[in-house]
RNA sequence: CGGAGUGUAGCUCAGCCUGGUAGAGCACCGCUUUCGGGAGGCGGGGGCCGGAGGUUCAAAUCCUCUCACUCCGACCA
């Protein structure tokens, strides 16, 4: 993509509103705009992140056997008022009447919804187990929205539904998501810490919540620091003591936190006490929703039984937040590999000479031929400019063709985080981006 | 929902106290000299001063109401 044709509105100074480094980063790398209080755009560039987000998200429930669906984001107060939340969830759900006076709501989360597929649909046993996800808009109108994307009322969100039928095969599946939480969270360059977590409106008596450490997050966290060591291929769901392996490892959020027990089980060099950005949360709650519901499947013997649920929450958009508070500097972003807007932002500092734009536009045209996502600063600007930029939007390459490199048959391969430069032949330095993860 | 603020150019802000017909820096457009980590010169465009009402000869400025946004707290994924 070449900067000159790309919609990329970047702020050289900070916005106002923007209180913390990822709101204001988004804002100024033109990742996003405020619509309304807690409400965004994404723009081209924030979109390609969320997207490249939502994608390893996807592929890694995909691979823990949830099949991806889509709900809607308006769905019918009737639903509510069967499982008894309608009156519950209070003025945080944005209710909508429809013209023939149907009482309906933006979906905040969808227990309700899904559970109402399942029972009409689910009869047997044998079909079970069954996970349900996909990823959609939810509205929960906050009081105070606030942190741009990490507090925001319009939210993107994975949720996965669990439907077992005992307890024993509902804990199975919880811990499948746990595990497959830890590996996305990892995936996405971050450093997961499940913590024991109340369970909130969602209801249930199993519940973790999965954090990133940063100091602008909202929780306060009391954990092991060997629980960032944890490996999601040494649990096995399946194991009746996978629950006392996780439980080796204090990691608790404020409520739950039992200062005794920490300072007992965790030697005082281990003692973590930090704040956390929530970016996961994963429920076992039984038969609180299909009860009430009547989701019901006929058992072995023909008796009819409410089906052992369990949810499974990520914040997609918060996540794009969370990753840059967790990887940036003071010229800007730093993004992970995985979720890079581009691989490589190729500058060339003297787009009005014509021999220096040649070459930087055949090296353009090499690295797309390549495969290799590029972001071509073709630009007439200063070269502090754009360095500036392409600090700021945090690629975690950058590719400098200048008259001085030129006249040596060289260019500069920069690495984002760390900032590591090394002149090389334009070849040697495609054959580097080709060959890094 | 309590408390505190802020709304003036795309962004950051000054002007408001003490009313007199709208400013700066950056950004943008043109020309030019430059340009290896946010460069200089000259010229230019851009504002219902959040909105409504009031006071006044005259309102960005004073008064009333209202809307939006931000921060602290409570609440929450």
């Amino acid at each position: 993509m070449r900067l000159s044709q790309y919609f990329l509105p970047l702020l050289r100074e900070n916005p106002s509103e923007a209180q913390i480094v990822s709101h204001r980063l988004m804002l100024r790398a033109g990742m996003i705009r405020q619509a309304a209080a807690g409400i965004y755009s994404w723009l081209p560039l924030g979109f390609r992140v969320l997207k490249k987000v939502e994608q390893i998200v996807r592929e890694e429930q995909n691979a823990a056997g949830a099949q991806e669906m889509l709900m809607p984001t308006l769905q019918p107060a009737e639903l509510w008022r069967e499982s008894g939340r309608y009156e519950d969830y209070g003025k945080e759900m944005l209710r909508i009447r429809d013209r023939h006076e149907r009482d309906m709501l933006y979906g905040p989360t969808n227990e309700e919804l899904v559970t109402d597929i399942l029972r009409n649909t689910i009869k047997s046993y044998r079909d079970l187990p069954k996970n349900l996800y996909h990823i959609q808009w939810k509205f929960r109108d906050e009081v105070r929205p606030r942190f741009g994307v990490m507090r925001g009322r319009e939210f993107l969100m994975k949720d996965a539904y669990s439907f077992d039928l005992n307890k024993e095969g509902a804990i199975v599946s919880y811990f499948k998501m746990f595990s497959a939480y830890m590996k996305t969270f990892k995936r996405l360059g971050l450093v997961p810490i499940p913590v024991r977590a109340e369970t909130g409106p969602i209801g249930g008596d199993l519940s973790h919540e999965f954090h990133i450490q940063a100091e602008t997050g909202e929780s306060e966290l009391f954990f092991d620091s060997d629980v960032q060591l944890l490996d999601e291929a040494s649990i096995d769901p399946a194991s009746p003591q996978v629950q006392s392996y996780l439980g080796q490892w204090y990691a608790a959020t404020d409520e739950k936190h039992d200062p005794a027990e920490f300072e007992a089980r965790v030697p005082e060099p281990r003692r973590r006490k930090a704040r956390g950005i929530e970016v996961g949360q994963v429920f076992y709650f039984g038969t609180k929703y299909s009860a009430p519901m009547g989701a019901t499947v006929a058992g072995p013997d023909g008796t009819q039984v409410p089906v052992e649920m369990g949810s499974y929450g990520i914040g997609v958009s918060r996540l794009v937040g969370a990753i840059i508070e967790a990887s940036h500097d003071d010229a800007g972003i730093i993004w992970p590999a995985s979720v890079a807007p581009f691989k490589v932002g190729l500058v060339n500092l003297r787009a009005a000479d014509a021999k220096c734009t040649a070459a930087a536009d055949a090296l353009y045209r090499t690295l797309a031929q390549a495969g290799i996502e590029v972001l071509y600063d073709d630009r007439e600007e200063s070269p502090g400019a754009k360095f500036a930029a392409m600090d700021l939007i945090g690629l975690p390459w950058q590719l400098v063709i200048g008259p001085r490199g030129l006249a040596a048959g060289t260019v500069e391969l920069k690495e984002r985080a760390g900032g590591a430069r090394q002149e090389l032949s334009p070849e040697a330095a495609v054959n580097r981006l080709e060959g890094s993860a």
